[in-house]
DNA sequence: CTTTTTTCTGACCATTTGGTAAAGATAATG
DNA sequence: CATTATCTTTACCAAATGGTCAGAAAAAAG
């Protein structure tokens, strides 16, 4: 299938890859850093509550723009992501860590309210991905069959966001 | 692999199924009767707050418990559904429609706040299926490699809605 | 224009997969 | 008991999959 969507043979992919797998690898190993791009922009210097929400909606946007991609990291993580695991125990962790401990600081300094940072991340993970790798479901129990669904998620989201995080 | 796992011969299998795929089906079906459980203990008459947060609850024991399953059935989602979307958008649509009009009512009632119920229903199901789905990510951000992170998990998520769904 | 290096391909191969068919066991029925 | 119905298996098959290899074609170098 790989190959018949290009103008090559068969016998030609595996003459720049070694393997089937290696492709796979090399195309999840990239994906990887493009998913983790929007949790680089949050800021400590930035207004805690806004960098979240923003996060939120950039990775809101990227499951609304690349479906595909990111169902086919959903399928790797789902299938125990078997060649792959140094890979979120290395720059997958350290980003998140890195995160979290900013999080974790204006959680204490009373910015936001007091919170897991790790599961409040896992939270914004599950809640935007969820809508391109549920996107069937998804549109199985609204009647929308476009993607006119994001806004009203997006608005849901932020809300809720917004109540979580807010000191009290 | 499945004949492996019996008593029994491949063939013997394929006396009682008429191929690979019927079994699969079957399955998947059982399934989602299975998943869909939890939702139907959710109680006009009940306290909503109790109610959606019980809820929660339940959902994030299934998955602790049970997170094979749900891997196969976000597997099957995340292929697209191909022999399954009738059940999809009848049985698991009714139900969700029914519990998502009762959180309406509360909402309209001024008992929680103002918010999409099926926005609130598809984050549940994204937060709590994410500790079996994504279980490998989980653990490779988190230290620990047992399950004693579903008690903090539950904290967080049992904060979160309450704060979302508290009226203001 | 040769020669050499790089790129590309058709033909082939071993293994796996999902499934069938005929016949052998086993159990139920008269 | 014989007979019939049900269950189980061995042997086989066609298609698909992932990959190799010898050599053709094209490009680059001399």
């Amino acid at each position: 299938m790989i190959a018949d969507k290009t103008s090559l043979s068969k016998a030609s992919i595996l003459y720049y890859f070694d393997s089937k797998e290696a492709i796979h690898s090399q195309l999840i190993k990239k994906l990887l850093e493009k998913w983790l791009e929007p949790l680089h922009t949050i800021e400590s210097s930035g207004n805690p509550i806004e960098e979240i929400c923003g996060y939120v909606r950039r990775k809101l946007e990227m499951a609304r723009d690349f479906p595909k991609e990111s169902r086919l990291f959903a399928n790797e993580i789902l299938q125990g992501a078997p060649h792959f695991l140094t890979e979120l125990t290395g720059p997958l962790r350290e980003l998140t860590d890195n995160k979290a401990e900013v999080i974790l600081q204006w959680s204490k300094t009373g910015k936001i309210a007091k919170l897991n940072p790790h599961h409040l991340i896992f939270s914004i993970w599950a809640t935007t991905q969820h809508y391109a790798d549920f996107d069937v479901q998804v549109k199985a129990v609204l009647d929308s069959n476009s993607n006119d669904h994001f806004e009203q998620a997006f608005e849901f989201l932020d809300n809720m966001y917004r109540a979580t995080l807010s000191p009290n």
